[in-house]
DNA sequence: GCCAACCAGTTTGTAGTACAAACCTTGAAG
DNA sequence: CTTCAAGGTTTGTACTACAAACTGGTTGGC
């Protein structure tokens, strides 16, 4: 895409992917959450939630912690610097991919034919 | 996702999909472009550009014209009514996600533990 | 004429992955 | 002690995005 400089891919798929996007987005917005706030905020099933944080964490973007809260497993999650970085860093490519105007293309010479 | 009210799921993979969503993208920008044109603009490999057309094709969110200019191929996309519609209810969606703030979790009854 | 190199795409094989469904573990209720 | 529910995790499969191989017309060299 133009406006990006390198070859790296714009959009990461591991953070692109809609579950995960939700749960970056829902943490981003809150100090931290538990498994049952997410399953809810982001309408994900309790598998799915649990494959995703499981990619999350293996990625550091979030860290989990598994407690006992009235007897109950409770699990929290929280963003790391890096998880806040790189969700807030997707919004921009988004934001740039979406201002992909016409003008910008014109702009653009190796794009002429 | 709150701010929905169905069950249907907030983001459509079909548009979602990095590639996708910038060929629709572009699209959405221009009145039309070629296969050379939109393989410039969104860094695709030929392949992958031509099977990503041939999906959104079938889902009747472009229509592509095959014709010959200068003796060469030339393979020309528009988006269709309803393609303009959904990009455009995408990007619409993902501000939704976005704005999906501490205040606006707390608004939502469902939510609360 | 003939062969090589292009250009503009399409088809194909495979590796990765997101989902649903089945499973697990602890706690309480009857 | 059996059943139900909460809070997760694991597993099997069906899908799909990608790269690589292929196709067909065109032009240029010899």
């Amino acid at each position: 895409m133009p406006g990006n400089n390198d070859d790296e891919p714009i959009l990461d798929r591991l953070i692109h992917e809609p579950g995960r996007l939700a749960i970056l987005t829902v943490l981003s917005s809150v100090k931290d959450a538990d498994f049952v706030f997410l399953q809810r905020a982001t309408r994900l099933t309790k598998g799915n939630l649990s494959s995703h944080l499981t990619k999350l964490e293996e990625a550091g973007l979030v860290t989990i912690e598994k407690r006992f809260v009235n007897r109950k497993p409770n699990t929290n999650v929280t963003l790391t610097a890096i998880g806040k970085e790189r969700i807030a860093h997707h919004w921009d490519q988004l934001e740039r991919l979406r201002n992909f105007s016409e003008k910008s293309l014109r702009e653009l010479p190796e794009l002429q034919e």
